[in-house]
DNA sequence: CTTTTTGCAAACCCTTTGCAAGACA
DNA sequence: TGTCTTGCAAAGGGTTTGCAAAAAG
């Protein structure tokens, strides 16, 4: 139960307030993978795990794609580009009591929700438009 | 681009609409399965997936969890116990003008969104109150 | 007769797991 | 010490794909 503060935990840690753009756990295995040959992929994805777990980092869910972890570990929303895969933050407010309104109909106890974008991200719309079509970097 | 008629899809989509439970594909191919063995589940796979680009059945992607398929294809939302895995709609009104909110402040072109509630349905309610910790029907 | 769809099996992606060795408290 | 964590490799769940044969229009 007791989380251990060890050298592959702060390592992840670190590497993932770096990288700002939800990556995948796989994505942070790479840049980790990079400066310390040595780290596993399974430290990475359970270590992944475990922080967002205790709420340190962000977990966040996206629909057809692999998990992503966010330095941010407070509520928000997410923007996902169908062209390219790309994830953003969408800080629109929380959507209040709506929690309760779905316990009320469901009668199941809810204990949180998850909101999610599709849609075309600039970069994208902007190859779209004269490239016909094109996946943006 | 034009969809044809052949004896397996309307299989398929006869079956989705006797499973109103947002089964799973690999749930859809069991039942299929059972009645006609000769059915492949690269084929349920396929024809799910085609039925619901066109807009015929829905689709809800699951975080956390394989893909179901509606046989309602209107917007509506979902709620997943987390106890069970059991999937149920929660008709709480529609979520008007927060794709237009989210594109505002994303820049990106929104087509949609997806919300999903997080719980404890309420079968394992019960069963959590009595017996400590086992999993629903 | 042309194009889509099927069935099969293998491939694929993402993630988890068993286990023995190693690190932490 | 006693327990948690690691690394490795293998397994796992869910889904997609290449291909030749079959079926639809």
């Amino acid at each position: 139960m007791t989380s251990r503060n060890t050298v592959q935990r702060s390592i992840i840690e670190g590497e993932l307030r770096q990288l700002t753009n939800h990556p995948t756990a796989d994505e942070v295995y790479e840049a980790v993978h990079a400066e310390h040959p040595t780290i596993s992929k399974a430290t990475v994805y359970r270590t992944l795990s475990r922080l967002s777990d205790e709420g340190i980092i962000g977990h966040v869910r996206i629909n057809n794609g692999a998990d992503r972890f966010d330095h941010q570990s407070f509520l928000h929303y997410h923007v996902r580009c169908v062209r390219c895969g790309k994830v953003d933050d969408v800080m629109i407010p929380v959507l209040g009591g709506i929690d309760e309104a779905a316990a009320r109909i469901s009668g199941y106890e809810v204990s949180g929700h998850t909101l999610q974008f599709d849609g075309i991200c600039p970069a994208c719309q902007a190859s779209e438009a004269s490239t016909a079509e094109r996946p943006c970097a």
